[in-house]
DNA sequence: TTTGACTCTGGACCATAGTTCAGGCTTTAC
DNA sequence: GTAAAGCCTGAACTATGGTCCAGAGTCAAA
């Protein structure tokens, strides 16, 4: 069975090795086999949670929060039924970060749409929503 | 000329007194005027610099963005065109990163649709999610 | 005048997500 | 066989955005 060094492993994922080690202590992957001089020895799979790791982590979720995603793989060794209930509320999650994001794009959106663009900033709709007491 | 006590600018402003003091030191507002105490001594303007930054905030811009800002802000004489720049800049941002969740929701949806929620974990699809490489 | 609320400073501390370093083994390539 | 590259550990350090604390001075009301 074909196995990887914490470098190969780490060109592999796209990752650094000091990120996979800071993985390992804050307990998002599995300590991984040793050799006789301690080296790291892992298997080809820990390439894909690596992976999933970096797009989780892309796509905003925090470390622990990805830990429990990950945790739904193990836990489920048991019961389908809490996987899909994890799932679903991680959804939830995703689903109030859009809405939190889509009240911050409105807001935006609305003092780009009223600035002109060029002139005094002092008339800047901008400046002026910012300073206000308004409702965004 | 009335002026605020630290204290009541806080309030007004509504935030605490050590993220006022924190925002002095980080340089987003300026050192204000000292009683003989030593007391700080704020004019009624700060309230309304305090909610900038707060707005600002909440429109996810960093503090050192906002400092930015600040500085825009205060050049009157300079045209709108930078302030109008960086929130177009931001508004790219939020938008790339609605996107980004909006693909995390169809993936999750699409899990959560396909799994029965009982059964053999083996066959769980939202298990071989997290553990294959097709899960965001 | 005395009490309680308020403010001052400097520094320590929190979580998050790593990065860098020192000093010493191990493995690989030539 | 030697040198370079790789890996080990533990600890310190980075940045962000604050929060909390001790010990001391100040202000306002009764």
């Amino acid at each position: 069975m074909k196995t990887l060094t914490i470098g190969k492993l780490a060109k592999l994922a796209q990752t650094s090795i000091d990120t996979i080690r800071y993985y390992e202590r804050e307990g998002l992957i599995a300590p991984p086999a040793r050799r006789a001089s301690g080296y790291r020895d892992y298997g080809p799979d820990v390439v894909g949670q690596l992976n999933f790791i970096r797009r989780a982590k892309h796509l905003g979720f925090t470390l622990s929060e990805i830990t429990e995603l990950l945790a739904l793989s193990s836990q489920a060794e048991r019961d389908m039924a809490g996987m899909k209930f994890a799932a679903q509320a991680k959804l939830g999650v995703v689903e109030e970060r859009i809405r939190e994001l889509q009240r911050m794009r409105k807001g935006l959106r609305k003092l780009i749409a009223d600035c002109p663009g060029r002139g005094a900033v002092s008339k800047c709709p901008i400046v002026h929503a910012l300073n206000q007491e308004s409702s965004s």
